[in-house]
RNA sequence: GCCGGGGUGGCGGAAUCGGCAGACGCGUCGGUCUCAAACACCGAUGAGUGCAAGCUCGUGUGGGUUCAAGUCCCACCCCCGGCACCA
């Protein structure tokens, strides 16, 4: 109706963030605030939170996973260490090409513009990165110490070429390390798109040479998912190797992996992967037409879709035959899709008996079943294969182990095996070797030449970096772009100098994700990928934050990198963090994840303009717990706006003498500053932000009545309103800083010393004691802490509500749990 | 199926070395202010019952241990994430 509204600015003590926000964030930067100092004498603190990638805008995703990180930095600057809290962009990418294809612009020019606005926007939160420390891995100063890293690690064996069957996104064009093909349906992680297998020469990293230590998290603070999840992924199995010779020529044994050589007596028959090296080889000339049709039939099942882990068995028997080294039965050897050529040695002893699958196998091809482990005491099961190991099972008709516990007789057996050299204890695992090398373009190029005299050889140190040319046709055909630019292309050999062949495929981005941890503690350094003695000095890493999503990827080939440096010497550590915490995910608001192609991303920059960045900081902290996360509802920011709008005035109205000089008013507000200070410092180092803001809220509350209750210009009220913005200078940075300055104090709130809560102070004069009756809450009593419990079971029992259930007799029991509760247990 | 995490008011969530369930906030209702509304502020707010003091019930379900269970034990249900013909 009217538009006349009152002009905001007229009441100056009103909360307008938008007042001072920004003229903190200028003075921080360039006073240096957060610098961190290789030479500053306090504690090194190494405080880590993973780099974006710069698709072109922070989402309040990003905001909720970096402000976390950044409360706990802050803190640990104000408790008096050098924290070093640096930040970068991981640069090389798919979709960077993808979005310069779509827009015709270069990948670099997409890549950087997005950098600059992604840079600004994270300014705009306020966080405390070190900005003098900022890595960009499509930047050649870094990725040339990378294509050195590389040298290192194919030097050691530990980077290798080879052909093998790979997975490859059809829509990206590109190869996939096993990780990052997710789910049962086999989909690209990136893209969604449903991979495929091929048959291709690709890079891989040995990262399987260190399956053993990466299992072993020993004094590592993971949380217990990621834990469990790389264990898996892993997948350790121990058991033995057989060896079953075969007839009629034994050309040469079958070797089969089985974590139950108890069972082999057991073993009625074989079978091998269809794509196993000895079908050909072994299979009749009457079966080899039905041979061959099932293989053929089984690479094109594999090849398009083996989704359905439900179908019915099928297989071939290949007219061949192999000899249990146990019972020297003559077994028939088939083959079946549902033995794996990738897992084990792609071939396995059937026990039907002792093997569901086996057993669904002999039952639709009628071959014979034969239980050779028993529970020690009833029947054997019918219709059905004896599975698992309880530990009451015994061996029956097993030669001279029947009657033999089946634990035991996995030993007992492997050793006789390998006594007559058929067998041996084996581990094998299921996690497979890195796919590191890729047919895209927009990454850093592995610095390999290729010479017809001399083979692979590496690029010499100082022709590094080998650049990435920009004049290129990047447009994804399956082939690496780089194959298409003459003058990239043609190298000469390091050896002869003959004219020689570039290697034109770039590495797996995850690459410069595995070491850029060691770059930040010597970014521009131009003589190493990373200065030892610093390295030494920062790490290892003592808080990594980041999302769960990379349990199997990053967060396994960083502890791979790390490792791996170690053992070229490059590195003194084993782990590049002792602790690892991941936040949630917070989602759009239809719960599903937050995305450009369903338009349900939520912008910071919006929220930031009309409450400010403090307001959105604190409320992405409030919503939850910070592991977390969840659907996107910004119902309660208000709460959050009108939780500063009276800390603002509590902090600042602290003008005339107190009305009331009251003692116990007095202490209790001083007891309610050193409470939420303890409180709040133990729920930041746990990471509990919404908890420790409830904290503040209350002090908040306390000072606000404190005021009315006239005590604004006390001393108590002084140093619960300064403990109030010290303890709010983490969550609410500008805030704190401007409320720091009206106070009278010297610039600046963030380099002040972390209060520490007087356990002297925390203690109350009386305590309020519940009174149970029979664990049912009848009554209270205030006492002081030092009333003896005599006089507190005295008082208990006197009151009218613990005698009405008493009915005037004595009572059974009386429990008391110090300074807790009191427990009155009537007779029964 | 296996591994991991989780089920608490109308909502987000507190509280787990067993000891007052529901902190803090949102929302809602009532009030103050206002011509009115918004904002702000004050009060109430788990459910049922009672004039009231109070009582009964209540943390996914069913059992159990205990003076006392959201918390521990047994069995199960549901939700989320990961893996899955792995021998």
């Amino acid at each position: 109706m009217t538009t006349d509204a009152p002009a905001r600015t007229q009441r100056p003590e009103r909360f307008d963030p938008s007042t001072f926000e920004q003229k903190w964030r200028d003075r921080w930067e360039v006073d240096e605030l957060y610098v961190a100092r290789d030479d500053d004498p306090r504690p090194k603190r190494y405080d880590l939170t993973m780099y974006p990638y710069p698709s072109g805008d922070l989402h309040i995703g990003h905001w909720f996973a970096m402000t976390g990180p950044d409360i706990v930095a802050r803190m640990h600057r104000m408790q008096g260490y050098n924290v070093m809290f640096p930040m970068g962009f991981d640069g090389f990418g798919l979709p960077a090409e993808n979005a310069a294809i779509d827009r015709n612009i270069h990948p670099a020019t997409w890549t950087f513009a997005n950098i600059d606005t992604m840079r600004r926007q994270m300014r705009l939160m306020g966080a405390s990165f070190d900005w003098t420390r900022e890595v960009v891995t499509c930047d050649p100063d870094y990725y040339r110490w990378q294509q050195w890293l590389f040298l290192k690690l194919y030097e050691a064996g530990l980077a290798y070429k080879a052909m093998g069957a790979v997975d490859w996104c059809p829509k990206d064009k590109v190869v996939l390390a096993r990780e990052q093909v997710v789910g049962t349906e086999r989909r690209c992680w990136r893209c969604n798109t449903q991979v495929e297998k091929r048959d291709l020469e690709q890079w891989y990293f040995r990262i399987t040479s260190y399956s053993d230590e990466l299992l072993n998290f020993d004094g590592l603070d993971y949380p217990e998912p990621i834990k469990a999840m790389q264990t898996n992924w892993i997948g350790r199995s121990e058991g033995a190797e057989i060896d079953f010779p075969t007839e009629p020529d034994d050309v040469e044994p079958i070797r089969v992996f089985t974590t139950r050589p108890d069972t082999v007596f057991g073993a009625t028959f074989m079978v091998l992967a269809p794509e196993h090296a000895l079908v050909t080889v072994l299979t009749t000339d009457d079966r080899r037409a039905d041979v061959e049709a099932y293989v053929a039939s089984a690479r094109r099942e594999t090849e398009i879709e083996r989704l359905n882990t439900e179908r019915e068995k099928t297989g071939v028997f290949i007219g061949a035959y192999a000899v249990n080294p146990m019972t020297s039965e003559r077994i028939p050897i088939w083959i079946a899709d549902y033995v794996l050529p990738g897992y084990g040695t792609g071939a396995i002893m059937a026990v039907p008996a002792h093997d569901e699958r086996d057993y669904e196998f002999a039952r639709k091809f009628d071959l014979p079943i034969r239980y050779v482990v028993a529970p020690a005491s009833g029947p054997l099961p019918e219709g059905e294969a004896l599975v698992g190991h309880s530990a009451d099972e015994v061996l029956i008709d097993s030669g001279e182990f029947s009657g033999m516990p089946a634990a035991e007789a996995i030993g007992a057996i492997t050793r006789a095996l390998e006594e007559r050299g058929q067998g041996q204890f084996a581990v094998t695992y299921r996690q497979r070797d890195w796919v590191a090398g890729r047919q895209r373009y927009w990454g850093a190029p592995i610095p390999i030449i290729y010479c017809d005299e001399h083979g692979a050889q590496p690029v010499p140190d100082e022709q590094l970096p080998v650049v990435l040319p920009t004049d290129v046709d990047f447009a994804p055909t399956g082939v690496s772009p780089l194959q298409s630019h003459a003058a990239f292309l043609h190298a000469e050999c390091p050896v002869c100098g003959a004219a020689a062949r570039r290697e034109t495929d770039t590495m797996d981005t995850f690459v410069d994700s595995s070491w850029y941890f060691l770059r930040y503690c010597s970014p521009h350094d131009d003589a190493a990928p990373f200065d030892r003695a610093k390295v030494d000095e920062w790490m290892p890493v003592h808080l990594y934050t980041g999302g769960a999503e990379h349990a199997v990827m990053h967060l396994m080939y960083f502890r791979f990198f790390t490792k791996a440096l170690r053992d070229l010497g490059l590195v003194g550590l084993d782990e590049p963090t002792l602790k690892l915490r991941n936040q949630g995910q917070i989602l759009g608001a239809d719960h599903n994840r937050m995305s450009k192609s369903r338009g349900n991303v939520q912008a910071p920059d919006e929220l930031v303009e009309r409450y400010g960045a403090d307001t959105v900081r604190a409320f992405l902290m409030f919503i939850g717990p910070w592991d977390q996360g969840g659907p996107w509802n910004p119902s309660g920011i208000d709460g959050i706006h009108r939780w500063l709008s009276r800390a603002w005035g509590a902090a600042v109205v602290t003008e005339g003498p107190a009305d009331v000089a009251d003692p116990e008013t007095e202490r209790a507000l001083r007891r309610a500053a050193h409470v939420a200070t303890g409180e709040v410092t133990d729920d930041i180092a746990e990471m509990h932000f919404n908890t420790a803001i409830s904290r503040l809220m209350e002090l908040t509350n306390a000072l606000v009545r404190a005021r009315e209750a006239g005590l604004a210009g006390t001393a108590a009220y002084a140093e619960a309103a300064d403990t109030l913005l010290l303890l709010m200078a983490p969550f609410t940075p500008h805030t704190a800083e401007e409320l720091w300055e009206r106070r009278g104090h010297a610039y600046s709130v963030h380099t002040q010393s972390w209060p520490i809560a007087d356990a002297a102070l925390t203690a109350t004069e009386t305590i309020e004691l519940p009174v149970q009756v029979d664990g049912k809450l009848r009554d209270r009593l205030v006492v002081t802490p030092d009333t003896p419990a005599e006089e507190i079971e005295r008082m208990a029992l006197a009151s009218v509500h613990v005698q009405r259930y008493l009915g005037g007799q004595a009572p059974a029991k009386v429990i008391q749990i110090p300074g807790r509760l009191v427990n009155v247990v009537t007779p029964r």
